[in-house]
DNA sequence: CCATTTATGCTCAAGATGAGCATAAGGAGC
DNA sequence: GCTCCTTATGCTCATCTTGAGCATAAATGG
């Protein structure tokens, strides 16, 4: 077997949470300052640091599991106990963690998806929660579809499919960037938000791009040409993460717009009993669309994931509404219980 | 940071490919012999070493990306080079692998679904194309519900779910079965193929769980009573594999049906031009059911998905087939362009 | 009392889905 | 050539599901 060595080069094994909650119909993140420093990364970054996601390693020898170690450490980080959880992606790209830079160990980072209630500000210092739309603005279509599309990144988009070398790639940007962005008669798929980050990173919309190049350059990593940002930096779209913290962020929003559609973990977000509209705006926060108010409220009493419970919420700033509760025998009855299928889709009026 | 210690711990990355075709309507999968030794973990089976997904450690070094890694080792040690890759999962419990039991290192196992097309017999030694069913065999309703379920797994269930310490843990284990197998008036899901894997486990209906017994005692953890097997070796359901792969083949099933279904890549398992037949026999392999011939002829030619090439097929056993072709313009067209949705259900006549 | 806001129930057309039927066009056996 | 068998292909039709909108109910604030 090639490539191995006598001395094993070492390798950290880091956990990466990105923990939602969604309250006042804003998705938040709770980001955290980041930790391990990278001096010099960003050194002319007028807001200082970036917010990063919380970040722990493995215990090789004290965590039996990953999820387990991951619990453990927001646990004592937090003093948080998480619930609901899921193994998101492993990213394992060469320099993608500073603590890299010195030289020290690969570092391969599992990232976690929780959803978590209460938005409680947190112990830990630095601890923000965070709208999860500020760093990815042009996936939230609530009010619509965003100007950023048409003003900022579509314009940037064309310049960088006009700017491949040949024909044949350019058709080929092309055809990537109607997809992903559903240009040209193609729809806007929720779903594919990674798509659409790793697109902006390579048109050069991220200031994430230079980061990671400096970190290459501060290694002695070949280089393959200093990345060009394709706008001044306060044009950017939305707000930059520290390390690759955006991309696991797309990744977490993409596959939890995913799941809510055949899984009911919208409800690990709501408190024990909700109205139907509080429930609507949770999935509308989630999914980035506004969704029709009746036909919402048919797919989820006809089919079986709520049950009323007969009490009242009088705070509506309307008529009161009724309360209602998961309705856990949906996972006997149903094959996919989840809000969609294919009910997420935008609507005209309410 | 509590846990940590001075001198770190190692740590192995271990890539784990699950490579898998369809051929004659069977999907297949790449085995090895397990290249890792386990004295005395298989001593008594009578068969010998139970069959291995592939397996390579990632060179920290010298892989520039998890993925790059997996590629590398796949052509140093078949001289295939893969198509479609995807991460399935990452697995890190401890003494999932006999390496730790000297106490060498922790191994944390990145695992990668693979779709080939050509089914060549490969350059590796030890390397064999298996049948997937043979190692769940209980995932395969294609010639109706498997008669293992209610003459094997059903009543061991029920037994599993009986033997609870409490009231409430045996309700708890009794919702547990009848969701995850359709019970009591439930659907089967098909892609709960993990959870299914994962109960049948825990009720004693799988080796593995001594083999990994005797790890644990050799590496001198902490045990909490041997497990007791609840049938004799060989009346157990399904083939056994090494190591937890096949916990880590249920997760590649339950994904791969999943995926299927929004997104096109049954076509990788095909060849460039086949019959609607063939498509729609690959598709029942992976998703373990018939399915209503006029209505997937209507859904994937209605849908976009394939158009014709105008050439036929003269080898079909009664009326030639027009040969048909992947419409790669789909992706922009249709919002998830997969077989599915909610097509994929069983049939009762053809 | 009225405008405004939210809740809730209902309708209706269009489209998707499940199931089955009928006919077409090959090959094999005689 | 004829019959039977096999697979291909096209079509129907009842039933559900979905998208969109309307009407009424019940709170609040002036």
């Amino acid at each position: 077997m090639s490539g191995r060595r006598a001395r094993e080069p070492e390798v950290i094994i880091g956990l990466n949470a990105v923990i939602v909650a969604v309250t006042e119909e804003v998705p938040r993140l709770l980001t955290v300052e980041p930790t391990l420093d990278a001096p010099g990364v960003w050194e002319d970054e007028p807001a200082g640091p970036p917010p990063a996601l919380p970040f722990g390693p493995l215990d090789p020898e004290g965590d039996a599991t990953l999820q387990l170690g991951l619990r453990r450490w927001v646990r004592e980080q937090t003093g948080r106990e998480l619930g609901y959880v899921e193994q998101l992606y492993t990213f394992g790209t060469r320099n993608r963690e500073p603590a890299e830079r010195l030289g020290e160990a690969r570092v391969v980072s599992v990232a976690y998806l929780a959803l978590v209630r209460e938005e409680s500000p947190s112990g830990a210092s630095g601890a923000r929660w965070l709208d999860w739309y500020r760093f990815l603005p042009w996936e939230d279509w609530r009010e619509g579809r965003p100007a950023l599309l048409d003003g900022v990144i579509g314009p940037a988009l064309d310049r960088w499919a006009a700017g491949a070398a040949d024909v044949s790639s350019r058709s080929a940007r092309e055809e990537r960037v109607d997809i992903t962005f559903g240009r040209r008669g193609g729809l806007w798929d929720g779903e594919r938000v990674l798509e659409r980050y790793e697109l902006i990173y390579e048109a050069g919309l991220a200031v994430e791009a230079l980061w990671d190049h400096r970190l290459r350059r501060l290694r002695g990593e070949p280089e393959d040409g200093a990345p060009r940002l394709a706008l001044p930096r306060s044009a950017l779209p939305g707000q930059p993460m520290a390390f690759d913290h955006r991309r696991i962020l797309a990744t977490a929003l993409g596959r939890l717009r995913g799941k809510i559609r055949y899984r009911p973990v919208i409800f690990e977000l709501l408190p024990e009993t909700f109205t139907l509209l509080q429930l609507q705006r949770a999935v509308e926060a989630l999914a980035g669309v506004r969704l029709h108010k009746g036909n919402f409220r048919r797919l989820v009493e006809h089919g079986g994931l709520v049950e009323g419970t007969g009490r009242l919420e009088v705070r509506t700033g309307g008529r009161p509404a009724e309360l209602f509760r998961f309705r856990r025998e949906v996972l006997r009855e149903r094959q996919a219980p989840g809000v969609g299928l294919p009910g997420l889709r935008p609507v005209t009026a309410s």
